[in-house]
DNA sequence: TTTTAATACCTTGCAAGACAAAGTACCTAA
DNA sequence: TTAGGTACTTTGTCTTGCAAGGTATTAAAA
């Protein structure tokens, strides 16, 4: 049982993840499943399978790069950090997104 | 020859899209050639290839309707109406637009 | 009267990506 | 040695954006 409008703030959702994921990282290092949780404080709900393969696209886009680090309890984290090369594109995912909010305002009227 | 930039602007769009098409049948019904120039101008540019399959899909889903009528010049237009259902769902998208402009504010803190 | 150009709509095939679901691995405590 | 929690990864499906090519209508030029 879904509501139209989960699907709807879920479409909208797609195309910003990356400027999440750079947002969030850009403030402190981060492994995958405290991403997650700050994603949800923010309601910007996702889910393992899309946030893990998109980790690695951005890590492979050299825009961040990791350090595996002991967990206190259970098996090791994967700490993300943010690059020189991912702050670039975070500053052009900052235009880019103003920009977007501009568009829709015009939209809007 | 395409700059970063520009990708990120596109993979932005994504996701809004519907939202700017219900955007704009909203305030004066139009044609597919019409809809493409107002995202132009808007700066939410967008192809044949992706609009059409769109309109269509938000016709089906009984958002839109549309009628078709003579041209000046050159073959009839498909002009397109927003339905009773389509502002209902553009008023979910209102919100969901604006909880999505909030969570970006906060991740970005 | 054929050809060209402009306008408009539509389809096909590919690729990227979001997600559900299932899988692997590590660690601790009962 | 098994159970439960944590964490990372992969597989398969479905949706969707887009390039490229196609069809149809009209009017004006050659």
């Amino acid at each position: 049982m879904e509501s139209t409008s989960d699907n709807v703030r879920a479409q909208m959702r797609k195309g910003v993840l990356e400027y999440c994921i750079l947002s969030i990282l850009n403030k402190k290092e981060a492994y995958a499943s405290s991403i997650l949780e700050e994603l949800k404080r923010a309601n910007m709900l996702v889910v393992e399978g899309t946030l893990y393969p998109l980790l690695i696209r951005q890590k492979n886009q050299g825009l961040l790069s990791y350090r595996w680090e002991e967990s206190p309890q259970g098996p090791p984290r994967k700490y993300y950090v943010i690059t020189d090369k991912g702050r670039a594109q975070l500053a052009e995912m900052d235009s880019a997104w103003q920009e977007m909010v501009d568009s829709i305002e015009t939209l809007r009227k």
